[in-house]
DNA sequence: TTTTAGCACTCATTCTCCCTGAGTGCTAAT
DNA sequence: ATTAGCACTCAGGGAGAATGAGTGCTAAAA
């Protein structure tokens, strides 16, 4: 967008008046910021040409102006500069990642929360699994001879267990021939390579414990299935309401209960080459998003995934302040995650 | 509270066409309840009387009556008569039990879910875990030279894991000293038996692999706070917007932030001694609760362990239709978790 | 040619005033 | 003890009227 030296002055200082105090800006006020000067009714030719080139709208006639998609999107690319954080915002952010967090899952549901909570915006986040998942090893644990644990690892690193109880009695050597087997034919197979055939196969090989080869296997393509399933979780749904856009119920309600339908990751966009995207307005697909903005950033899992999070506002989003956070604190999380494939509990400060 | 039959007639009618229309009911369309043949006159008279008792309220010289909450609480005690589920109902809610479920806490965050798309109230879930948990084994699994998993199992039959990465070499020769260790030192352990000397005295007998015991260890005692820390689930806020007495944003905000703050259990009212608990109004202890009503039930988890799953709404809320559902569902999860520490894979529908 | 002062005009917002209607309490009759 | 009738109350809604922020345009100044 080719503008004037002026006109960017112009149109940066509207939008970020805008961002502060979400009222339409008059030429009043934009003729009195500093390093401009000129007077109001040149302001007000200005603003009739940036209206005349999209990136102004004016709600009725006699209001001031406010920035359309297209200014806030000349704006985030040319025109805003890098918010730094403070120390303070830094130190809350660093206090975040050093959570104690146990499973992928609780990580990217609480990395959600506070981000929500550190933006004060709705935020979503997700793992985006790799989908060719397999069993990379099964583990049976004796408990009793009516109960034993069953341990799998994927070529992800994700460990995952059930501990089963049966109607009747088991041997230590049955089980071991149950593991040996599990392992032989089982491992290095991905969700749909286990076919009906395979089982019935293994089944008979089994002999005696042939019920349970089909219990553990089942256990086991429920991990690999709950690994492929990207859920999305979402936090802090009810900060929309503190921002002036939501503060009637007909605008609110519909986002939220967008946001809190249940959880198909494809809703939300995701960022696609870019380790953070921005997306304004009508640039979403969603029809429930079409006049909010939504900031995404993507970090590294390790082991073939990534996790994506976000956050949903009014295209009257602080753009600076929430990409200086969320790039932040996805790198962080990236960080965390490259020293093994969870943090490890030492890590945690003393 | 002692009334006369006439009177709990016209109470029970009054409930029962506000709990439906949200709006003070006048005496003409009391009058015209079959089976009570009497003139909008007279029932004028047993309102101002049922007004003096403290169980009906006018929210203005010119309006109809409304409930109090002592009005809903001799409603609830000796007027309700009990709600029959339909079949749809029961279907629906057999349906809900029988998702799959994996984890303890994913169980109860879905039983959350769950109650509240079926009830349309913001719904709460927790288990309140027995609070004197050890550990009853320790199994150490050789993955390559520089990893192993650790998998701890508690005396309530919870099965905890996590992968760890060495930086140095180790042995299985190694690895198994260490997990006879653990087996018999840390065993049968609480949180707060496990002091720092103990780990002293266990980490000068584990020879080269000291400082593995103290990661095993932690890990273990992260297992054990977190049975021990109960969190809540919320879920369904959203849903409160759909009622009329959280149209405006005024009433809805504080509740909706109460209820989305973080997740401290004690900000819940949980059952006495009843396996179901209805709180009306004012009999909430917590502020942001003093006019909604909460509804509570409790079911068996089994070892030791109770959950606790409750809806929140206006203190006009459908008590006998949110009761027969809570109970019903919570006696369906106790059923659930009888037959095993969680729902074995075969349960689900094929 | 660009900028500025001035002025008429627009329109959302807010306030006031008034009307309407549902519902009550009281009294007198049944 | 019940009921018909009546005067009274009061929230809610709609119709102006006043307010004021902000605009576009024109004509003069730089």
């Amino acid at each position: 967008m080719d503008l004037t030296e002026r006109k960017k002055k112009i149109l940066r200082a509207i939008i970020e008046n805008y961002i502060q105090t979400a009222e339409p800006v008059g030429s009043k006020v934009i003729a009195a910021t500093p390093g401009l000067n000129v007077s109001s009714a040149t302001i007000r030719n200005e603003m009739a040409d940036l209206e005349a080139l999209g990136l102004l709208e004016q709600p009725h006639t006699s209001a001031g102006r406010i920035p359309s998609p297209g200014g806030y999107r000349v704006y985030v690319n040319e025109l805003m500069e890098d918010y730094r954080l403070s120390v303070q915002e830094t130190r809350k952010l660093n206090e975040a990642l050093h959570l104690k967090m146990r499973e992928l899952d609780q990580v990217i549901d609480q990395a959600g929360r506070v981000i929500s909570q550190l933006t004060q915006y709705p935020a979503f986040a997700l793992a985006s699994g790799s989908s060719r998942v397999t069993i990379q090893r099964f583990d049976l644990l004796m408990v009793s001879s009516d109960s034993f644990i069953i341990v799998v690892m994927t070529d992800t690193n994700v460990v995952r267990n059930r501990l089963v109880r049966l109607p009747s009695d088991l041997s230590e050597a049955q089980l071991q021939l149950l593991n040996t087997l599990l392992n032989t034919t089982f491992t290095g197979l991905t969700l749909d390579e286990i076919t009906p055939e395979l089982m019935r196969v293994a089944s008979h090989a089994a002999g005696e414990a042939y019920g349970l080869i089909s219990l553990v296997v089942s256990f086991a393509m429920d991990v690999l299935e709950s690994l492929e399933q990207r859920r999305v979780h979402t936090a802090g749904i009810t900060s929309l309401l503190s921002h002036p856009e939501y503060r009637s119920l007909d605008r609110a309600a519909p986002l939220m209960s967008y946001l809190s339908e249940d959880q198909d990751a494809a809703r939300f966009p995701m960022p696609q080459g870019d380790p953070m995207e921005i997306l304004i307005g009508p640039e979403n697909v969603a029809d429930a998003l079409k006049d909010t903005s939504v900031v995404v950033a993507s970090y590294d899992i390790g082991d073939g995934m990534r996790g994506v999070i976000g956050v949903v506002g009014p295209t009257r989003m602080d753009y600076a302040k929430i990409t200086a956070r969320l790039s932040y604190f996805a790198a962080g999380l990236s960080r965390l995650f490259e020293q093994g494939s969870l943090p490890p509990a030492e890590e945690t400060e003393k």
